[in-house]
DNA sequence: CTTCCACTGGAAGATCTGGCCT
DNA sequence: AGGCCAGATCTTCCAGTGGAAG
């Protein structure tokens, strides 16, 4: 890109016609390779048309198996259905549970939901007792009355704590609520989370389940196609790159999301390089792109112990004392902290901090075991460039002294070129 | 086959933060 | 002001583990 003032955001759209096909928000007017899902959920949301009683749904699948936007797309339906019965009052709400970790915060963010249509002031997210914000709840949806659908989306995100699970469908035997017939909707990722529910949960959650298998790629492609008919100019994408991202996602999740990011990504990055068509070695760069996106992200949310600990890591590598035992890590973490004049913590959080990033994909662990000589132990090491893990230190102020330092520490023992090509 | 090293990882509970309630 | 609440992070304790050495 040139340096001159003229022209540095001039419109360049020799790629994209429209994106708006690719974003994660868009709401495609048909929903493709999800037939008999489809029919399923609507029968299970018959009754309410009906003014029937209504079973709680239950959707697992794994990410961007087309749960959500199932779900958006047969609320839309359902609501203006009802709209031409008269003796059908039916409202909707919808919670992305992503961030909450409990059924206390599932329940402050319905209040906060349903108080937002009112003009209410929100609640706050701490402080009251779960009976309280419970309480608060019901007169929220008393006051709405008729057929309520709750979305919970994520919802295995509450994992144990389930209790929601418990009072929401039962708030009309119970009496803690007139005239509302609550339904809910949940979404999880995880096949596993009906099994994980508490007994008194499971047994009494009367629900149907609707399963959503992973796209294999005739159905990521089948996906793609008219998306990227809108998105891309004509003529702009060879022929191999929508094939290309649907093999890429079915090998990998099986997730439209994915793959819709693939196409999207490199789009951006043949635009970006001014190339006139998208080729599918942009899609391979988009694959690496976003890979590495994921990783910096995981890297940047750890807090600063984990940071900390990380940065202990990035020692030994930069040292080239790789793979290093939990102990030797753990006393140059203690060094790291007092330099840094920060608390440290125990030896035991911070092998919980390690397998975090492990879950991360941060870093390696590997299996040590000498026997009656030198006991099993794990060893550590980073599963990241580490000239990765040194832009985010250096980005972060607490730790830009030290990271200088491993820097500087790695340059003189030559371990940072090897990494540096990929990023 | 038994011993036993050097951890590992589960469990329970302590501490701290931020916020509500009276 | 002081008690209470939920959540996140951390500490303390310790039974359990797997394989080389004996």
């Amino acid at each position: 890109m040139s340096n001159s003032l003229m022209g540095m955001f001039e419109r360049d759209q020799q790629v994209f016609a429209d994106a708006t096909p690719l974003d994660d928000s868009y709401e495609p007017e048909d929903i493709r390779e999800r037939d008999d899902e489809l029919e399923k959920y609507q029968r299970a949301l018959q009754p309410i048309i009906d003014n029937r009683p209504t079973s709680n749904i239950f959707l697992y699948g794994k990410t961007g198996t087309g749960k959500t936007v199932a779900t958006k797309f047969m609320l839309s339906h359902l609501e203006s259905d009802a709209a031409t019965y008269d003796d059908v009052e039916l409202s909707t709400i919808w919670v992305s549970c992503e961030n909450l970790s409990s059924s206390y915060q599932v329940a402050v963010a319905l209040v906060n939901e349903l108080r937002l249509g009112q003009g209410k002031d929100r609640i706050s997210t701490t402080g009251y007792s779960q009976q309280r914000v419970f309480d608060l709840l019901y007169d929220e949806l008393d006051s709405l009355g008729g057929t309520v659908v709750i979305v919970l989306d994520e919802i295995d995100n509450i994992g144990q704590s389930d209790d929601i699970l418990y009072g929401l469908p039962r708030a009309r035997s119970n009496d803690y609520v007139e005239d509302v017939r609550p339904v809910i909707v949940g979404i999880s990722n995880d096949f596993q989370f009906r099994e994980n529910l508490s007994p008194k949960v499971k047994d009494t959650l009367a629900e149907k389940e609707i399963l959503f298998p992973p796209y294999d790629a005739n159905q990521l492609r089948s996906i793609l196609h008219p998306r990227a008919e809108k998105a891309f100019h004509d003529d702009v994408l060879e022929d191999d790159v929508v094939p290309l991202c649907a093999a890429f996602a079915a090998q990998d999740t099986g997730s439209a999301r994915q793959a819709i990011r693939l196409l999207r990504e490199a789009g951006e990055i043949a635009q970006a390089e001014e190339a006139d068509a998208v080729t599918g070695d942009f899609v391979r760069d988009a694959q690496d792109e976003l890979e590495k996106n994921q990783l910096y992200q995981g890297m940047q949310e750890l807090t600063t112990q984990g940071h900390a600990v990380l940065c202990a890591l990035a020692y030994h590598q930069a040292l080239d004392e790789v793979p290093v035992r939990s102990r030797d890590l753990y006393d140059r973490y203690i060094k790291i902290c007092e330099r840094l004049d920060a608390d440290s913590v125990s030896e035991r959080r911070v092998r919980d901090h390690l397998s975090d990033m492990n879950m991360l994909g941060l870093i390696s662990v590997y299996e040590r075991n000498e026997g009656l000589s030198a006991g099993r132990y794990h060893e550590y090491e980073l599963d990241v460039p580490l000239k990765a893990v040194l832009d985010v230190l250096l980005s972060t102020s607490r730790f830009e002294d030290v990271a200088n330092i491993i820097q500087s520490t790695a340059e003189d023992n030559n371990l940072l070129q090897s990494n540096l090509s990929n990023y």
